[in-house]
DNA sequence: GCACTGTTTGACTGGTCAATCAATAAATCT
DNA sequence: AGATTTATTGATTGACCAGTCAAACAGTGC
């Protein structure tokens, strides 16, 4: 999957830094081609249209976002360290990236007219979802999948009043927050 | 605010029609206002220019659901019951449909680069939070702005999780969640 | 019946853009 | 070395679109 032509790399990474620069799909792929220094034919030839190429460029984000993930669990002893680390790697510094930003936030809206988009975004939603039920289960029991969900929500949720609202500390409140509510549900429990 | 030309109505609800038909916000003006059933040079000379439609036609969504909030909270009595019509109403019929809901989508990301579109989910944002805190306080005292913004949060994020992936029962299934939310978090409470 | 004001349009412009294609260069194979 | 595939581009096309403008139209007051 990465063991592409250079140059297919380079179109990736410029599709999502001038996704970031103008903030829309409304990107040309010969503004994005111009950036990796190519042409746009190129950027034709090897991802086909315009969709797909912005296609490959979520997935690429979303491989480096399962990276962070996979890098703070290895970390990670009790169940209770690993959701810190799942938690955390949500509001890494990568994610806070405005371009990487700009990719979600068009991400949403694509999802919600291509099929693929959509598998896409189901691929992140189950991956959060298996990981925080996996470290919950010890601690919740049967519970572990209901709250699962709401924590998941309660993630994507903050990302984005973080995202039009930013502060500085946004990656340690929006952490914050999640393990309060997180606390709070295991402290709830019958 | 409302007492303009009928047109101008028209307008806006097509600008959300043809939203929702197309999904993304490359809807052409001349789209808008075939569907509206006038020239597109009317549409420039009432609202100058597309963003401005598309953020009046943004507006009139946030003004049907400050409605619906409203009428769900005359209803309601008790701080417990208050805070099931809020949330019930973010979860509204009308919220989910589906040209609604790509106006949204795309609000989003508008609001991540122009200042109005940011301004005015600013203004949803504290609505929503003053609600939450109203009905909050006689329930948890001082720790209700920050029981608040989870909630918040979680509406958003459920939100998105249940455009994407639509059930039948979304409208009762996301309220029941934030519902769960907030008794685990009064439960926990010191 | 005239002046005035707001409404509405058709025609136009200047520009943009996704996608194609024919052609060249470079690499790989046989 | 000749054949075949792959990488790469410049030029082009055909469609489309935001925004402008001058003019036609309709109502209102007088």
């Amino acid at each position: 999957m990465t063991a592409q032509p250079e140059r297919k790399a380079q179109l990736i990474d410029a599709t999502i830094q001038e996704l970031g620069a103008t903030g829309s799909l409304s990107v040309t792929v010969g503004q994005i081609a111009k950036r990796a220094g190519v042409s746009s034919a190129l950027a034709f030839h090897y991802f086909g249209d315009k969709d797909r190429l912005f296609l490959a460029a979520m997935r690429h984000i979303l491989a480096v976002y399962g990276a962070e993930v996979r890098a703070a669990l290895k970390e990670a002893g009790s169940p209770r360290e690993r959701l810190d680390g799942t938690i955390r790697a949500s509001f890494s510094k990568t994610s806070f990236r405005h371009d990487v930003i700009a990719a979600w936030l068009n991400f949403y809206v694509l999802a919600h007219r291509s099929d693929e988009a959509r598998r896409l975004l189901g691929v992140y939603h189950r991956r959060l979802h298996a990981n925080l039920v996996h470290d919950l289960r010890p601690l919740a029991g049967s519970r572990a999948p209901e709250i699962a969900r709401r924590l998941a929500a309660l993630i994507d949720g903050l990302y984005l009043r973080f995202v039009h609202f930013p502060r500085d500390e946004a990656e340690d409140s929006a952490s914050a927050h999640v393990l309060a509510a997180l606390d709070a549900e295991l402290k709830a429990l019958p």
